[in-house]
DNA sequence: CGGTGGGTTGAGAACTATCAAATCGAGTGG
DNA sequence: CCACTCGATTTGATAGTTCTCAACCCACCG
C-alpha cells in the first residue's frame, strides 16, 4: 500500500522531471507538483558538447535554466581578446540572465553537459507568477552575488600562489572532496578563473608540490596532503 | 478638488516615507501605500559619520536597508589585512545581507551618510509576504551581480591604466557627470577598489593626465578631455 | 611657522608575463 | 608492444609591470 501510494506520487509528476538527476536541488525544488507540470511545459532538455556555448556575452538572454549535468563557465573579454571566468556552474545551479534584456557573459560547456531550459520571457512571466521561484531565485542570486564579491578578493589583493591555493581549496569544498581532488578545469581555465597565466599557475603548482602540501598523480588529479597549510595560505 | 485629494494622497503615506530622499528611487517604491505604511514600523533611519562602520565582515547579519544620503563602500580583507573595496553603494540603493546568517563584508561609510534600517529577520518576513519587495530586490541582486561579474574582468585582466580609465568612466556614467567629474574616493580607496597600490593609481592617473586625456584641477576633480580615448582605454 | 595628512615622484626590488624550449601523456598506426 | 605525433604542461631565461620604500610637495590648521 504505502509503497503503491508513493509510486502513484511520482507518477503525478511530469515524466521528464520524475527522472531529473537534479530534483530536489535545483530551483524546481521551490515548486509544487502542480507549478512542476507547469514549469515542465515550458522547458525542455538540450545537451551541449564541451566547448559549445550557449549563450554569447551581449547577446539577447533568449534562453534561462538549470544545469542537469556537467559544468560549464560563465566569461567576459577585454576589448582585445584577453578572457575572465567570472564562474564556473555545477549541475543543479541556474543559468541564464532572468529578467535582463542581453546576456552579461558568455556561457560555454567545459565538459559534456545537460541542461533544462527555458525561454528568457515565459521563465520570467512563471517566476512573477510563481513566488516561490522567485524566491529560490533571489535566495541563489544572493548566494552568488557573494562568492563572486568574495572572488573579487582573490582578484584584487591575492598573490600567485594564494590564489591557485584558493582556487584548490574552493573546488575541494564544492566538490565534498577530502583528500583526492579531481581537477574539473585544465591549467588554461585555472589561469582564466585567477586572472594568471598559465605558465604562473603551473609554477606555483609545482612550488606547492615541492612543499609537499599537495601532490599530482596527474594531470588532472590532485592529493591535498596538508590541508591545513593550504587552507593557512589560500587566506592570505 | 484635485489638489486636496492630491494632498490627501500624500499625507496619507507615513510621515518618514512621504519625505524620503530616495522616494520613487529605492525598493520601496514597488510598495503600495499600505504596503510602505507597514514597512515603515519595521524602520528607522539612522548617521553614520564618514569613516564609520555599520557591519563587520563575518558578524551577525543584523542590518538591511536603503541608502538614503551619502556613500558607503563594501569590503573585505585578506587574513593578513589586505583590503578590497567589492562595492560602492549610492543613495537608493540597498545594502545587507537579506536570508543569511553572517555578513559577508564590511558595510563602512565613505562620506557622512543616513540610512533607513531594518532589523534583518523582520526585514526577511516582510520581503516573504510582500513579493512586490521580493521582487524588487531580485532584479536590484541580479544586476549588482552583472556589476562585480563585470569588474572581475578589469581585476583580472586589466592593466593599472586600463582600471583607472575604467573607474572614472563608471564615476561619470553612475553620477551622470559629463565632463566635470567630482570624484567620490580618496586615492586610496581607488587603490583599493582597483585592486591597486595608491602609487600606481597615482601614475596612472598622471600618465593619462600628460597624454591630455583628463585633466585634474583639484584633488577631488577630475575633467575628461577626451572621453572617446578615455573610453577606448577603459575597454581594454 | 612647524606639523599633519593626502598626494606625487623616484629608484630599486619583487612578482608576473612573455617567449622559447623541453617534457609528458594519450591516442594512433605499424 | 613500440615508435610516433599532437596537444597540454612544465621549465627556463628574460622583459615588463607593479609594489615597496623613501623623499618630497602642498594645502590646511593650530
Amino acid at each position: 500500500m504505502y509503497r503503491l501510494a508513493k509510486i502513484g506520487d511520482e507518477s503525478a509528476l511530469p515524466p521528464s522531471c520524475g527522472a531529473c538527476e537534479v530534483r530536489g536541488s535545483a530551483i524546481c525544488c521551490a515548486l509544487d507538483d502542480s507549478g512542476l507540470t507547469a514549469l515542465s511545459r515550458l522547458g525542455h532538455r538540450i545537451t551541449l558538447a564541451a566547448g559549445e556555448t550557449l549563450l554569447w556575452e551581449g547577446d539577447e538572454a533568449i534562453t534561462v535554466g538549470n544545469v542537469l549535468s556537467g559544468m560549464l563557465k560563465l566569461s567576459t573579454v577585454t576589448g582585445d581578446g584577453r578572457e575572465q571566468i567570472v564562474g564556473v556552474v555545477y549541475p543543479s545551479d541556474f543559468i541564464g540572465r532572468p529578467f535582463g534584456k542581453e546576456s552579461p557573459h558568455s556561457v560555454t560547456a567545459l565538459t559534456d553537459a545537460s541542461l533544462c531550459v527555458f525561454g528568457r520571457t515565459a521563465f520570467d512571466r512563471f517566476a512573477r507568477e510563481h513566488e516561490e521561484v522567485g524566491h529560490a531565485l533571489l535566495e541563489r542570486t544572493l548566494a552568488e552575488l557573494d562568492r563572486a564579491r568574495h572572488w573579487m578578493l582573490l582578484l584584487g589583493r591575492k598573490s600567485a600562489g594564494e590564489r591557485v591555493a584558493s582556487l584548490i581549496v574552493e573546488i575541494a569544498d564544492r566538490t565534498g572532496s577530502a583528500g583526492v581532488v579531481d581537477l574539473p578545469l585544465s591549467r588554461q581555465q585555472m589561469a582564466d578563473v585567477l586572472g594568471l597565466t598559465i605558465e604562473t599557475v603551473s609554477r606555483a603548482l609545482t612550488r606547492l608540490k615541492r612543499a609537499g602540501i599537495i601532490s599530482l598523480p596527474g594531470l588532472r588529479q590532485l592529493v591535498i596532503e596538508q590541508p591545513g597549510q593550504l587552507r593557512e595560505i589560500a587566506r592570505g
